[in-house]
DNA sequence: AGAAATCAGTACCATTTTGGTCCGGTATTG
DNA sequence: CAATACCGGACCAAAATGGTACTGATTTCT
């Protein structure tokens, strides 16, 4: 179906859950019941958004998680990104062999090229605007700049 | 790493070799053996894209596969949508249930946005613009596009 | 100190999806 | 009627995914 894992949906979930508290940290426990997800998946979670640095993180008791920017600097490509690794629509963009026509076809470099501008419509996306529900035409904005960074 | 999955990748280069020969009936075997793929795999690419009606088949002697309309007239999204079904990034966007919350956070309709968005952009990709292997700036023309299609 | 709370890292397993193959059936040609 | 070539399944092995558990490290509070 062209979709991200369903572990990149929930992080987006959750990512939403600690924005919508940006002066707290919130344990683990805390984001699983609001997120309405299992508690090992949501620590699972919070490790790889820590690892891309968008959630810092507190030992200890009262530690927890919280943004490590304000949610308008964290942008959907930055979450699939933790999740998925980078963007890219085919393996042939990485590592190419199985098919040595593609010079001839030239398939890769189109896919290349749709690559670039899907990234620019996740790069459109800001957290701060799937908090607020309310997506401002993230395709009018978002897609032009994905030349730009094509 | 949101990717297409390979054999979606495989359709876009067979369908770029059958359209480099608009006027000719090829087999599964000659097209195989252009693309560089197994036999079987190319069989089972063509079923498909004989299902969604990309292309024509015919069977018996001198039978084979042909492009049911002009290349100009098949998009990305065409062949993607043949081999992985309706495009759409996240699963809660036809079955939710398991997240009850979405309603608050609001990120389902932030990825149905997205989804659209991504649409536009693989709606813009044209087999011809990929036969030709020099992609016409496809996030210039189809980024746009994405928000009067989402 | 010491106990409790909380994140960190890793390893593991069950399920699903994916990629790939094969076989019997049908249609067309000559 | 025989050869060619697509059609429609079923089928299987391998990989990815989703989910869980366990052990360790760090901080706070008593």
């Amino acid at each position: 179906m062209l979709r991200v894992s369903r572990l990149t949906d929930y992080a987006t979930v959750v990512m939403t859950c600690i924005a919508a508290h940006p002066a707290d940290v919130l344990s683990t426990a805390q984001i699983a019941e609001e997120a309405r997800l299992e508690l090992p998946t949501v620590s699972k979670l919070l490790k790889l958004l820590g690892h891309a640095g968008l959630v810092e993180s507190f030992r200890g008791v009262n530690g927890g998680y919280r943004l490590a920017r304000p949610a308008e600097a964290i942008s959907l490509a930055d979450i699939v990104e933790a999740m998925e690794g980078p963007i890219g629509m085919t393996e042939c963009s990485v590592a190419q062999g199985h098919c040595d026509r593609q010079s001839q076809c030239g398939v890769s470099e189109s896919w290349r090229s749709v690559s670039g501008a899907i990234g620019g419509v996740l790069r459109g996306m800001t957290l701060a605007q799937m908090l607020a529900g309310r997506p401002t035409a993230p395709a009018t904005d978002a897609a032009p700049a994905a030349q730009a960074n094509a």
